[in-house]
Parts: structure tokens; sequence; C-alpha cells
DNA sequence: ATATTCACATTGGTCATACCAATTTATCCG
DNA sequence: CGGATAAATTGGTATGACCAATGTGAATAT
């Protein structure tokens, strides 16, 4: 009742899909566990009264989506899941629409803003030392675009973990891939003079965690996305009307 | 350079992964458009040097991700992926970390405590007429769990909508199963004198979004949620208490 | 001339079988 | 007992054939 979607339409699907259903639900059911070996292919062929090549198309389907792994010579392999592959996935389906780009960071915002609330509540001491840790790492790399860029990332994810909200976490994790494409081109137009601005705003973040108030948190967390999306305006802006200064109706 | 995974690790894949691949970059580089046809089995097969069951093992997967449309009689149509699949995989990855249906609505609160700042922004006439609409159905169906439940659902997905933000919509509809779980059996053990206050609590939301208020409709928004929280901790503590009134140390 | 129908070509769906390659297991020899 | 080798197991691939649904076009009836 969980896992439904058009694949289980009444429809009498072909044989293919039928055992591809079938070992899917032993999956999802949990009457299949990671690790679990999966029958010969000949002896499930049997079982599923097809032939092994039809067999086979449902095997390498559940493959490709990450529910089993097939050795040569050895045998099929339930396995968990990975995120990555719905991250991939999700990548696709907005990469699809127009303008999800300069979108996908309203999810972000979205993730990070309730995360940060969670983290006020229940951040270990862990969890803080590790967001210093980034933020130290922050001060050192400001003049590498790159490692300053993991750095700036692993204190937003920092935050999203202090939260320990699992859904939070694999939700962010899933869009990841999607972030890094407007993270590491935003940083890089960051006017250098500023930059001392925005480590300061990352440790105010920082102390409103340690001083467990979620509104003054979420508050300066937001200020910090809106100052970043400012200077990616301006600098569009700019570069605009550089090439073209008349165009803006 | 976007969708990567471990799928293409340098791994000299075999062939029908390498065919799978093939195809899948070539949609989603977007030289494969939605609603192509792909080339008879017979010549793909030979244009990849693989056998017909190998293509279609291919072929069968991409069908399963909903990259494809497999039609008999008339031929392999490239299709635009459904979110409701990515729904799916999340739903079955969220579902093996333990304790995410009571952690699912984190998510939820955070990309509407989002949408609803973005939908004091953008939201047009016709979206608030929905929402009111939405408001509307929910007084009519206060004692039909399941209709009064829908009603709730559209309210909550009509601010998404509001917020016109793809990101947000598209993670919101994946995650919408996930909470329907969670949502219909809460919505159950609501005591019913209280009924009218909760009707109230929306209100006040949709109002702050006619204001054009953010903050204010965060807030209100949050308190909604907050509510609705405590008032299923108090039942279960209720419930708890009445099968074992002892355990809670 | 147009519409209907029917036969044929195209294309996916399925099967059976054979053989190759990698792994695993059993066996044998030291 | 342990390592090496052979046999069995298991996935990987190929070929060819035939069935079923669809699409196409020609022949026919109106």
């Amino acid at each position: 009742m969980v896992a439904a979607s058009r694949l289980d339409d009444a429809h009498d699907t072909g044989g293919a899909e039928r055992v591809f259903l079938a070992l899917r639900d032993r999956v999802v059911s949990g009457e299949l566990k990671a690790g679990d070996r999966l029958p010969p292919e000949r002896e499930l062929a049997l079982k599923f009264n097809v032939s092994r090549p039809l067999l086979r198309e449902a095997l390498r389907s559940l493959a490709m989506l990450g529910f089993l792994e097939i050795i040569q010579g050895s045998g099929a392999y339930v396995r968990q899941p990975d995120i990555a592959l719905v991250s991939d996935f999700l990548t696709f389906c907005m990469a699809q629409q127009p303008d999800v780009l300069d979108d996908i960071i309203q999810s972000r915002i979205a993730i990070e803003c309730q995360a940060i609330r969670l983290a006020c509540e229940k951040a270990s001491e862990a969890d803080l030392n590790r967001i210093a840790a980034s933020l130290t790492s922050l001060l050192d790399t400001l003049d590498d675009p790159v490692l300053g860029g993991q750095a700036d990332y692993e204190f937003h994810s920092g935050i999203v973990r202090a939260s320990h909200s699992p859904a939070l976490t694999t939700l962010y994790r899933a869009l990841t891939p999607l972030l890094m494409q407007s993270h590491v081109s935003r940083r890089r137009i960051v006017p250098s003079g500023i930059r001392n601005f925005l480590v300061d705003a990352h440790k105010e973040v920082f102390l409103s965690i340690v001083d467990r108030k979620p509104d003054e948190a979420e508050k300066r967390l937001r200020e910090h996305f809106a100052i970043g999306d400012e200077y990616r305006r301006k600098s569009l802006i700019a570069e605009f009307s550089k090439t073209s200064p008349n165009k803006q109706a």
C-alpha cells in the first residue's frame, strides 16, 4: 500500500514486469533483506514460469534500480538502494523543468531553516564541534574557491546533520548534487572584499545554535541566504548591463 | 557531469549496462526528447553489437525507470520520467530507516514553511481562491475523516503550489505518499470538540497569506503544526498509559 | 471518390538451447 | 592440514524461431 504508482495498476502486465513487481515487493516488504542471495536464475525462471531471458530482464531492471547486485558466477544479492540514485533521478526530473536550477535553492533554504530549528534543540556536543571545525576551515580557505565551497557545504550540511532528522538529512543528501551546481559558481562571484562579512554571518548562525535560540538562528540563516541571493542578483545585473545596457524593460 | 553515481565508474560494465547507460545518457542529455521513438530492437541490437535479449534487458530497465514506454507492435518511446517513481523510491529508502514515519513530518514542515513565505510574495488571485475553496470544504467535511483529510491536504498543498516554486512543489509531491500515512491516522484522533479550533488555525494561516505577511504566516503555520503535534503526543500518552500505566521511566 | 475491410509487414513478447566466463566448491596431492 | 587443480555452479551472451499486437496499404463495397 505504500509503494504504489502506476506500476501496479490491475493491468495484466507482461511477464517480465510481473516478475519485476513480485521481486520488488518482496524486497520492499522486507521479506528479502539486504544481503540475501536470490535463487539461481534458472531456478527462479522455473518458479515464475518464464524463460530465462525474461527473468533476466526483470533481474537486470532491479539491479539498475539498485535493489540487486548481480555478480557473475556468484549470484544476485539484495542490497540497500542508495539515496544517490534518488538524487540522480530527482536531478533529472528537476533539470527537465525550466529555471529549476535557480529555484532549487528554495528547497535548500526550506530544509536548512527547519533543520537549524531542530538543531537548536538536539545538537550534541559533537555536532557543535563539527560545525565549529567547518567554520575554522572556512576561514582557512577563503582564497580557494573549491576548498572554500567545500567548507561552506560542510558547514551547512553540518547544521542539517545536527538536526538529527533522518528525513531532512536524506532529502538534503538527495539535493546535494543539484545544489553543487549553483553553489561553486555562486561563490566564485562573491566580491573578495566582502568575504569577511560572509564569515561573520556564518559565525552568527553558529552562535545562535550554540545559544539554542531557534527563532534567532532561523532569522540569521535566512539573512545569510538573502545576502547571498542579493549578491547573485547584483553580479547578474552587472554582467547583464555590461553586455547589453539597454534591454532592461 | 550532473548525473553520476556508481553506475559510470570506469568499470567496463557488462554489455547490457553499457547499452543502458548509453541510451540513458542520450535521454538525459536531451539528444532524445520525450515522444521520440527508438529504432526497432533488432536494429538497435546491431548498432550496439549485442544480441536482442541483451538489448532488451537494457530497454526493459529503462522502461522500469520510467525513461521509456514500450508498446508492443509499435515501438519504444522516450517519455518524461514521473516524479511518482522518485516518490516510490524515496518512500522505500526512508522506510528502511527506523522512526522515519514520525520524522517525515519535519520535511513537510520545512517545505511548507518556506513555501508559505514565497506564497506571500507570489500567490496569485487564483491561488488564493483555490486555498479559500479548500478552507470551505474543510468546514463542510468536519465529520468525515477521509474527506476531511483530503480537504486538509488540499489546503496545505495549495500553499505549496502558491509558492510557484517547482522545486518545492516537486519535493512535496514526492513526499505526499509518505505524508498520507501519518496524515489520516492523525486526524482520526483529534478530539471532536477541538475541530473548530483547528479550522480557525487554518483560517489564520490563510489570512496571513492574503495579507502578504511572510513572518506572520510562517509563525502561524508553525503553531498549527505544533498544536497538531501536541495533540498527537497527548493521545499517544493517553493510549500508552491506558495499556501500561507504569512503564514511563 | 470515399469509407470500410482485410491481408501483409513491422515491431515488441516469449521461448528454448547452446556456449562462454567467473566464481564457488569439492577433490586430490603434497 | 593446506594449497593447487578440477568439477560444478551461476551469471553473461548469442542465435533462431515463433507468437501477438500494431501499423500500413491495397482491395473492395458503398
